[in-house]
DNA sequence: ACAAAAGTGTTGCTGTTACACCCATGG
DNA sequence: CCATGGGTGTAACAGCAACACTTTTGT
């Protein structure tokens, strides 16, 4: 290979859901060598009349069937042997949906939802590109940096579905009085009038978040 | 120009400092056209045999004269019209250097510090880059994410100069008791016995970040 | 002595932590 | 009535916010 100014570019979609109280990632498996029947992060090479983030939104919409969510720019990865035969510059985003509105709702043979910490065998460099990501991301999730809470929970939810994901992503438990108490006492999420409907036990409260009071709040 | 997988990507260098109570910049003024006059943040287009980590590291190395500094990837920019003729993604980077170690203490008619809100005229798209990432930037510092204060602190320092830094970043003033109390009483800050040398004035405290205390602390 | 800038203490409020029992529902 | 899971109160403590006067230095 020669020296050149010139570089293939791919961009790489981590599409994430908080789901059960874990959060998940949504992979696609490889239908062709190299790597066929290893799972795969979706992505598509970008072309020089396509933007990255244009490039991200198709990703999305043909995944998920979905037109509008929250996407955003992570890492961008030039290792030179990421890939075996050309250099190629994987520029990773994230799309924050909800799992429930996508199309991909059941899991087939060819696309599913894992939990991040029980990833399928991964084709290429992805799933070090997902651990890399992803430690990233707990940082955003625990410090709720960009209001990213409000992302992973756009409709109603009871609190401790919220207080199992974030235990999951902070991996460490919480009191569920304190918790109850912190987003009560402030404000942070208001009750619907809702109950859950649930196999067992008492049923929960549904709230949803008060997005004035959690602008810029950090948890 | 034809549809291509091939794209042309350049690396930009954000040279950062706390001086003076104000976040720096430092910029060079452009030598030939387009932009020729204009000031602009140093980069290199990347060659398919470089990381954009490497090239970071290239570019600080020529500006600053250092070996090593904080050096870390921010957006990557892949807007069509960025520039004129080529369609050329830009990926920035931020390095955080302490402005009196560097070869480029003075200000000359080639590179200069500014203030990252008193820019001077920028050529291409590089004053709409500056914003957004300051932007970006501003978020973390005000809320220490990834310990970055200690990044901008490696050496000694009053609290005064600090709280300016810090107010000017926040851009709101905070009391002046309350400040010195925070990192006092909690041992975010370590005496160091010395007193600064001043023009005027009674001459401040030097100290020196407690780095145990001041990972992942979320001022 | 004056100007300039740094150092400092108290009080009330707000949020955090630690801790254990009762309630609503389905089977 | 039992299993499952959700809801709740109190007290001690820590950190934050609001408030003005004194000390050190150079000129």
């Amino acid at each position: 290979m020669e020296k050149s100014y010139y570089n293939v570019i791919e961009t790489l979609l981590l599409i994430l859901s908080a789901d059960e109280g874990k959060l998940k990632i949504y992979l696609e498996k490889k239908k062709n060598e190299p790597y066929k029947g290893y799972w795969i992060i979706p992505g598509s090479t970008l072309d020089n009349e396509t933007t990255l983030e244009q490039n991200a939104e198709n990703i999305y919409k043909k995944a998920t069937g979905l037109d509008k969510g929250t996407i955003f720019q992570t890492r961008t990865f030039s290792n030179l042997n990421r890939l075996k035969n050309e250099r190629v510059i994987a520029s990773s985003f994230i799309a924050i949906t909800d799992k429930t509105l996508t199309d991909i709702k059941q899991n087939t043979s060819d696309n599913a939802w894992f939990q991040i910490d029980e990833l399928p065998k991964l084709g290429f460099d992805h799933e070090q590109i997902i651990n890399e990501v992803i430690t990233e991301l707990r940082k955003k999730i625990t410090t709720n940096y960009d209001d990213i809470l409000i992302k992973f929970f756009p409709s109603d939810f009871t609190l401790p579905e919220l207080q199992n994901f974030y235990e999951y992503v902070l991996n460490k438990p919480i009191d569920r009085r304190n918790f109850h108490k912190k987003f009560v006492n402030q404000d942070l999420v208001v009750d619907t009038g809702f109950k859950q409907a649930k196999a067992s036990g008492r049923p929960g409260t549904l709230y949803r978040f008060n997005i004035d009071k959690m602008k810029g709040k950090r948890i």
